[in-house]
RNA sequence: CGGGCAGUAGCGCAGGGGCUAGCGCACUUGGUUCGGGACCAAGGGGUCGGCGGUUCAAAUCCGCCUUGCCCGACCA
């Protein structure tokens, strides 16, 4: 590609707003365009490492028995209502009317798509196991798209989806995948570690995210150093105290202005893990069927040391959705905020009870009356309730698993597994033959890489104070060919003898100084330059530098295909090398 | 959805009731220069986000709307 006829350009300037590394980037070396919130397009640059991403994810899909596919973002409505999922995903999936009137939507993934095929084509247990996949536009209008390529609204997901007829085909695929992306994002050259998760929106049990950590991601991630626990602080286990004692006489004291749990502590002088606190949310309750909603008041109670983790209270108490409750909706069951537990509560509302209130004894509580709280309160006795883990990780917590001190990190979600059993095959009638003569429903599993925002993390993973410095197997060329000299037509011969080796170059052949050929060069970030200038045509030679380690070798232009080939032979080798293999 | 900031040339910004709306970069033409964002000269490019109002006069003041960014809520 001749730079002088290219479409894009490149940017002196960071357009306004682009607060990371690699976004600026690649808004300025013009791989990438913005054209609204969280809608972007590809420029040549961004296009050409998009479609070697792709390409990657292909042969990986393909090399564990992937059948690449193609489905409608457009889908019919009507099969996102067998599933319930038009009724309780919100406002993030775009909805409209066609023009005859039928509901529409833009899938946002596409379990409910490829479930509908695959009820017509599975008919016997001799069709399974199958996989098949996509690298499709997804659609999900985020409230808050942000930082580049991270968070966006319309963006490029491989998604894989699989058919077993028992757990024991769906977790051999699972493990498949598990593998195969630790190869696609090594290949990519990108480090993540893989992190056990939630299922969200997807349901299912089994879960794995793939997190590039870093500080510009939005998940948080736990780790423990010593035995490699990791898990999203969303479902995040660790081990905690219980301090059981013998049950004692419940008593009701004054606590004027006590609050808050430090306010309360330091007022009876006792420790917070002495106390029991109350949070109020709202959860939402949606009937898949009908789509009709409900709303209910829920009192979450943990121990005073700790804070709720959102995310597990929803699960617990098998909520839709979650909001913090309004203060009437707590006073309409009879609690007082501030002093507020479930006893002496009435009314409709559901009590999860972390089993740090659960197992410990005589916690101090709300009494329900302004300025008195309740000394000696235990559960099972003075209130009830589901108890189940809704306690939030932090760093500094001991490991579920060897109780060396767990560890915080900020990762960037670039792929996921998910074990869906029978959700969809069971809600879309998606049933197989069996050899015993039954029928049974499909055992699924789904399987995403967002593709942009890989893309983003590698652009943020891999940069300088002078622009992008991409791997070559996902740099938009392997050679950057910068001619410095007046009369291009060494050049020219040079550019057609790599392109006849096979190389991709892109050409500076534009009429610029050589301060903003280097310079634009060094934005781009192509990983090998071949510099042709005066200096070292005196000799017959180009000068060759490595992006990435600013290593320069002469080269002679005479046999000069060969030896480039060698070179990115050798940028090649040096990541193939680095290929992860992993299982669970 | 709450809170904050912003929208003036392709990009970055200035101008804050008054005459032809400016600067840097980018762009065009001519000349000089030619290995790390050159120089000289002459040019081209604007519904000042939109609608409405106040005024003799609005980019400028007021109202509504809209779009983008940041923080939170939310989210893969």
């Amino acid at each position: 590609m001749r730079m002088s006829s290219m479409f894009s350009r490149t940017l002196r300037e960071a357009p306004a707003g682009a607060d990371c590394k690699g976004y600026e980037y690649l808004l300025r070396a013009g791989y990438i365009k913005q054209m609204g919130a969280g809608i972007f397009s590809l420029l040549p640059l961004g296009f050409r490492s998009i479609t070697k991403i792709q390409e990657i994810v292909r042969q990986e899909m393909n090399r564990i028995g992937g059948q690449e596919i193609l489905m409608p973002l457009v889908n019919p409505a009507d099969i996102w209502k067998e599933t319930g999922r038009y009724y309780s995903i919100d406002k993030e999936m775009a909805r409209f009317k066609d023009r005859v009137g039928r509901d529409m939507v833009l899938a946002m993934t596409h379990e409910e798509a490829v479930t509908d095929i695959a009820r017509g084509e599975i008919d016997s247990y001799k069709r399974l196991p199958l996989t098949v996949y996509q690298i499709q536009t997804k659609f999900r209008d985020d409230p808050r798209p942000r930082a580049g390529l991270i968070r966006v609204r319309e963006f490029t997901m491989k998604d894989s989806y699989s058919f077993d007829r028992d757990q024991a085909g769906l977790e051999k695929i699972y493990n498949e995948h598990y593998n195969a992306y630790f190869r696609i994002f090594s290949r990519c050259g990108l480090p993540c570690i893989s992190v056990a998760s939630d299922s969200g929106m997807m349901g299912g049990k089994i879960a794995h995210e793939y997190m590039y950590l870093s500080p510009i991601g939005e998940d948080t991630i736990i780790t423990c150093k010593k035995c490699g626990y990791t898990a999203n602080k969303q479902v995040a286990a660790f081990k905690k105290d219980y301090y059981p004692e013998d049950m004692k006489e419940i008593e009701k004291v004054e606590t004027p202005e006590a609050k808050t749990i430090e306010s309360l502590a330091s007022y009876l002088n006792i420790q917070p893990e002495k106390t029991c606190k109350a949070v109020f949310m709202v959860g939402s309750f949606i009937s898949d069927k009908t789509g009709e909603e409900e709303d209910k008041l829920i009192v979450a109670l943990i121990r005073g040391d700790m804070e709720v983790e959102e995310n597990k209270l929803q699960h617990a108490a098998r909520a839709n959705e979650l909001r913090p409750a309004h203060e009437e909706e707590i006073t309409a069951c009879g609690m007082v905020p501030g002093f507020a537990s479930p006893i002496g509560a009435k009314g409709n509302f559901i009590c999860i009870v972390d089993d740090s209130v659960a197992k410990s004894n005589n916690l101090v509580a709300g009494a329900n009356e302004a300025g008195y709280h309740f000394l000696n309160t235990n559960f099972g006795r003075d209130f009830q309730g589901t108890v189940a883990d809704i306690a939030s990780a932090k760093s500094g917590y001991k490991c579920p698993h060897c109780g060396a001190p767990l560890e915080s990190s900020k990762g960037v979600e670039i792929g996921n597994i998910f074990q869906l059993g029978t959700k969809y095959s069971e809600a879309m009638n998606c049933y197989f033959q069996d050899e015993d003569g039954k029928q049974k429903p499909v055992i699924m599993g789904c399987y995403g890489i967002g593709i942009g925002r890989l893309l983003a993390c590698l652009a943020e993973e891999y940069n300088d104070e002078n622009g992008l410095k991409l791997p070559i197997a996902v740099a938009p060329y392997q050679v950057h060919l910068v001619s410095l000299l007046k009369d291009n037509s060494i050049a020219d011969g040079i550019y057609e003898e790599l392109q006849s080796e096979g190389i991709e170059v892109l050409y500076e052949d534009r009429k610029e100084s050589a301060g903003v050929k280097f310079a634009d060069a060094d934005l781009i970030g192509i990983p090998i330059r071949i510099t042709l200038g005066n200096r070292s045509l005196k000799d017959g030679n180009v000068e060759v530098k490595l992006r990435g380690t600013g290593e320069t070798t002469s080269y002679s232009i005479e046999g000069l295909g060969k030896q480039i080939r060698q070179e990115i032979a050798k940028e090649q080798k040096k990541m193939d090398d680095a290929i992860v293999e992993k299982y669970l």
